[in-house]
DNA sequence: ATAGGGTTAG
């Protein structure tokens, strides 16, 4: 009986782990007086775990008299994988009293679960514990030391911990790369992958992983082709993560002849990978081809996901053509997509921008849940459609759901204000952003409230506005100002900004087509001549022609 | 005998 108990158990091992299968084989092993011996019972522990029964688990757990460490790790690893953080570590301080002494991989379950639920003392505790049990100089307590204090936010002691290693190996060499990746810290990466290479530890896919992880935007494109590069030299394979991880590299630095180069490699893109690519168009202006990217994923059979449609959808957006954007609506509400607000969110912004206000109205009152981006992102379409009371009321609907408006919600009022031109609630909502809601005022708030009190001849109150925000103010704020300037032909004050500007070696550039718009209102033209010739010809509008600067919708 | 340290991305 016992070897066919055996076989029966290594031929289920191999099986898709069903809880039927799994609560049979429990049965068996109970019918055979083998529960009591942990190496049954570890079996169904960890297959009880896979089917999500972990109160299954935890009842053989609780009866089995005698734990092996294989036991212990199976149940603490249980709970750990199921994010029941405080089972798994209240289970590990039972097991520190118990007599099974915990090995590397409890150090290690433990570790891993603490940086996930950020329990910073935790890991601290159980840093100490592993220091005391002697296993810190084993690699894989090292690991995921190294690994749990980068992903913290902790560097500086995963690298006190790394660095405490005479001979790391490669798992280590890789961690120590992703914890500096993750972090952002580029280039301390790069030194340690080069110092890796020096004593000879040839570097696998993880470590390029690692390194491109943390390179974010286009100012480091150089870095990223090298490494793409070294994947080349080392005859690394794209397929796997590394192909995925280029893909997104290139999208995110905007790329995307590069990152369709490597795509176009991949044997079995995923929809990540697909979905980095298709906003990386987006993200670089070429909705279009976002689009079409879109429909050859779909047409390919690819399954979607709320991320991707969401992001589609913001492509339709900004083409401005509620045609693809519709569809997607459509396709959105037949797959069970629409019930997430994330979806639903992008489909009012959809409509808004494509200029179907109504209809993202429409979606908005279909939803029975709301968040409060939902309710930013109503605020801002209705204010851009000059609905300032609508705005407002949706404001205080916010606040009557207990929602907690935040600095977009406040740059919505303000556009809303400025759009209907109500300088009054503009001035008070600026005050009760700042006053009731603690929330610092940012350069798109003081671009607004310079543009409210502007447009509305409130020229002075503008200007002492900008000179009251600490240094140093952004060339949209004084941009807005300039701008109002000449659409009230106060060329006095105009002057006596532009002076400003030249005194503190502003960038000119930023403001040439302010400036120059408002001498040409003036007719100075000398001046617009020689603003033209400062900045190289630059000057591409014509003036005479206001043109309200500063703020992009 | 069992499992058991390091990944990515929108």
């Amino acid at each position: 009986m016992h070897i066919q108990l055996k076989s029966l158990i290594s031929e289920l091992s191999k099986l898709n782990q069903t809880l039927s299968r799994t609560k049979i084989l429990h049965a068996l092993v109970i019918q055979n007086n083998l529960s009591r011996d942990p190496f049954y019972a570890t079996k169904i522990v960890r297959f009880y775990a896979i089917n999500n029964d972990l109160v299954s688990a935890r009842n053989l757990f609780d009866k089995s008299p005698e734990r092996s460490i294989y036991l212990w790790n199976s149940i603490i690893r249980a709970y750990a994988q199921a994010h029941r953080f405080s089972d798994a570590f209240m289970l590990f301080k039972c097991m520190l009293i118990s007599e099974t002494e915990p090995d590397s991989f409890t150090f290690a379950c433990i570790l891993r679960a603490c940086s996930e639920w950020r329990e910073i003392e935790g890991l601290r505790e159980v840093h100490g514990k592993v220091v005391v049990s002697g296993l810190g100089t084993e690699f894989i307590c090292d690991s995921a030391l190294v690994s749990a204090y980068s992903k913290i936010g902790n560097v500086e002691v995963a690298s006190r911990v790394f660095y405490g290693i005479d001979e790391p190996d490669l798992v280590l060499w890789n961690t120590m790369i992703s914890g500096y990746g993750c972090h952002g810290d580029c280039a301390k990466g790069l030194q340690l992958f080069s110092k890796m290479r020096e004593m000879g530890v040839r570097p696998d896919g993880y470590t390029v992983v690692g390194l491109i992880m943390a390179l974010t935007d286009h100012s480091l494109i150089k870095v990223g082709e090298a490494i793409h590069g070294f994947c080349f030299k080392y005859g690394f394979v794209l397929n796997d993560h590394v192909g995925s991880v280029l893909v997104s590299m290139y999208s995110r630095c905007k790329c995307m002849d590069s990152a369709c180069r490597v795509f176009d490699c991949l044997d079995r893109p995923d929809l990540v990978t697909w979905s980095s690519l298709i906003t990386g168009f987006s993200q670089a202006g070429d909705y279009l081809k976002a689009l079409i990217f879109f429909r050859k994923f779909m047409i390919d059979g690819g399954k979607s996901d709320p991320v991707l449609i969401a992001s589609v959808l913001a492509a339709s957006a900004r083409l401005a053509v509620v045609g693809p954007g519709s569809e997607i609506h459509g396709f959105a509400v037949r797959n069970g997509y629409y019930t997430e607000l994330m979806v639903s969110t992008a489909l009012i912004d959809m409509y808004a921008k494509c200029g179907f206000l109504e209809l993202g109205i429409q979606v908005f009152k279909t939803k029975t849940n709301t968040n409060i981006i939902m309710y930013n992102s109503m605020i801002s379409c209705l204010g851009l459609y000059g609905r300032a009371t609508e705005a407002f009321q949706m404001f205080n609907d916010m606040i009557d759901g207990e929602f907690k408006p935040d600095e977009t919600t406040f740059c919505g009022l303000l556009c809303a204000c400025c759009h209907a031109g109500l300088v009054k609630d503009g001035r008070e909502y600026f005050t009760m952003m700042k006053n009731e809601f603690g929330i610092k005022a940012k350069a798109e708030h003081y671009v607004y409230m310079v543009k409210l009190l502007g447009m509305a001849g409130e020229l002075e109150e503008a200007y002492q506005l900008i000179k009251s925000i600490a240094k140093p103010v952004n060339s949209s704020i004084w941009g807005a100002l300039l701008s109002c300037c000449d659409a009230h032909k106060n060329y006095e004050l105009g002057e006596v900004i532009a002076q400003h500007l030249f005194e503190n070696k502003a960038e000119i550039s930023s403001y040439s087509v302010m400036l120059s718009n408002l001498y040409a209102g003036d007719e100075r033209w000398d001046a617009v001549n020689r603003l033209r010739v400062e900045n190289g010809g630059a000057i591409r509008k014509i003036p005479g022609i206001t043109w309200i600067g500063g703020i992009s919708h």
